[in-house]
DNA sequence: CAATAGATCATCT
DNA sequence: GATGATCTATTGC
């Protein structure tokens, strides 16, 4: 590959693994770029807070697709949510991208968020992520290895401290901790 | 600062 | 017909 798109392989692993992985990568789309600093993983089985836990339904297919791919859905009938598909195909994961550090395209990504003040508003949640980068349901289904939206390890970040907690504004297993963050970045969406 | 209400709709029961 | 992996503005201390 020309650009430095992480490969299949990389998604091909433990949700866990990948949520952690993911930090202090690149998400572009486009024009605009974004380092990412909080993610959450959602799992099969007997994680209820997932989309995937009451089955394989049209929503959810790509949950249960094939690794590497966008799954984006439509939460509280306003925002959309990006999340990243892993586990084998035929097995159901993904990660929640919850924050981005803003990377490259700034002035657009304001243009798109008029409510945020400073540039830590920007992304700084999962409907705010997917509103500045323009990312809406069309991306659904989306392959993350090659075209418009894509994960780079080119310009990632390295030497940070994992945060480790519970995940944000669910009702079921709240006190799993999956939500995974750079530490000490002022860009993660919670205090 | 912390708490709360309202906006708004695809999906599933 | 209820629910929800949210955000923002507003109110109240």
């Amino acid at each position: 590959m020309i650009d430095g798109a992480l490969p299949r392989s990389f998604y091909d692993r433990s949700t866990i693994d990948v949520a952690k992985g993911l930090l202090g990568k690149v998400l572009r789309h486009n024009d605009t770029a974004g380092i990412i600093v909080e993610t959450e993983a959602y799992l099969g089985g007997d994680d209820l807070a997932s989309h995937s836990a009451r089955g394989l339904t049209p929503r959810t297919k790509v949950i249960f697709g094939p690794p590497g791919h966008a799954y984006v859905y439509l939460i509280y009938g306003m925002y959309e949510c990006l999340n990243v598909v892993t586990e084998a195909e035929g097995q159901p994961g993904c990660v929640l991208l919850r924050a981005l550090e803003p990377y490259q395209g700034h002035s657009i990504m304001r243009d798109r968020r008029p409510a945020a003040r400073k540039d830590r508003d920007l992304a700084s949640g999962p409907g705010k992520l997917a509103r500045a980068l323009a990312i809406g349901r069309e991306c659904n289904g989306a392959d993350l290895t090659a075209g418009d939206l894509t994960i780079d390890a080119h310009g990632s970040r390295v030497g940070f401290e994992i945060g480790i907690s519970p995940r944000v504004g669910i009702t079921h297993c709240a006190d799993w901790a999956l939500r995974f963050y750079i530490r000490d970045n002022l860009f993660v969406s919670r205090r």
